[in-house]
DNA sequence: ACCGTATACTGAAATCTGCAGTAAAGATAC
DNA sequence: GTATCTTTACTGCAGATTTCAGTATACGGT
């Protein structure tokens, strides 16, 4: 028989749409993709999986659903479910986790050419410009056709705004560490100059050298 | 017999470590703690792994030291290994992975208290203080004590802005959602009202409401 | 009738984390 | 000197998650 599976943030976070509405799974997969990915990315898969665990658990119910074209399951939220979110609420957050690989890149940037860096940086660029985009587009949506869930439009906003704010100051810097690069002779053996000795000064003061 | 093993970027990660210079695999999730962490955090357990399949791939070879007090497994770079760095440098680079539990909190701060979500942020610039504090203690050491390899100042400090740019946009927009928050009378049903179409506009139109 | 795309879902291998456990060396306190 | 705590050094295993390759039906247009 199936182990006891544990409740994880992101089975929290599956139970957290069910209370919003019912879904299907592949529903779930759709709305991840327009605003959970931001803060909670997971994989279409695992959207399959979640609503499974939940209903184990007794936190979902599930049907059949045969009225549009084929048959798909609708996951609804229980209220034992209901119970199990608000005791989420006053747990411990985990701690942020960031990953990305440009910058690691950059981190060991001397065993590559300027190209490599610079090839880099312009796919951490690309990369965050598509969810810049995509942020600011459904803010857009927000205006013209209304909020899915008009009464959670505060907590989108909010949630956008940091999403801004984090995408702008990712292009800032990106900005930023071309100019540095760019007076850089080759990626190599640059040790403690006048410029890099200024700057660890600054940071070490948690001053940004972009600030001034 | 073991399966063919793939490269992941994690494997690139530790083969620019061994690139540095041979180190154990404890010593490596030691410098992990220090630097690579903030832009690759992996687990402690990993880094024990990785160096094995470096060497079961003929990009690393090992051996034992018995000089200091116990014995321990030492990892070297191979040419090979040398060769497969630097193919690395010219792979797409993964999108960056943003995952943020006090953020999913928010966005679903609907089900829970005012103190709940308050509580989130609070755990939010926890986790992100210490990391700040960590990062600019790490620059007062390279100016103290030196640089351990002072030929990567450079990339450090590049690397390190990045961070302090990141922590201060995120210690900046946690005051601003506390000063939203702090109007809420609670945590449901604020609607569409003036506040937060001002908020939609701003955002639609890639305004930071955290700007002016 | 054919083709491309969206919907709807599953199994299995590979990756990675968390945790418990083992053990020896060094440091500190009494 | 010896008890105890911390650091160094490492492994096995269960559980969480991703990736990938499938399977299959419905719908829309040509």
């Amino acid at each position: 028989m199936g182990m006891a599976k544990n409740m994880t943030p992101s089975s929290y976070a599956v139970l957290a749409l069910l209370d919003l509405r019912p879904w299907t799974a592949y529903d779930l997969t759709q709305q991840a993709q327009r605003s959970l990915r931001y803060a909670w990315p997971r994989s279409e898969r695992l959207l399959y999986s979640e609503p499974k665990k939940l209903v184990e658990l007794g936190y979902a119910t599930t049907y059949k659903d045969t009225s549009g074209g084929r048959s798909r399951n609708v996951y609804e939220i229980t209220e034992e479910g209901r119970d199990a979110l608000k005791a989420w609420g006053s747990a411990r957050t985990q701690a942020p986790q960031i990953e990305i690989e440009a910058l690691l890149r950059l981190l060991f940037a001397d065993h590559g050419s300027l190209d490599d860096v610079h090839r880099a940086l312009d796919e951490l660029e690309e990369d965050i410009g598509e969810h810049h985009q995509a942020v600011v587009e459904l803010m857009g949506s927000y205006l013209d056709g209304g909020h899915p869930f008009p009464q959670r439009t505060h907590l989108s906003v909010l949630f956008a705004t940091f999403q801004i704010e984090m995408f702008k100051a990712i292009e800032g810097w990106i900005e930023f560490a071309r100019r540095e690069i760019h007076e850089w002779p080759t990626t190599e053996d640059l040790g403690m100059n006048e410029r890099t000795e200024t700057l660890t000064r600054l940071l070490a003061r948690d001053k940004s050298p972009m600030d001034p």
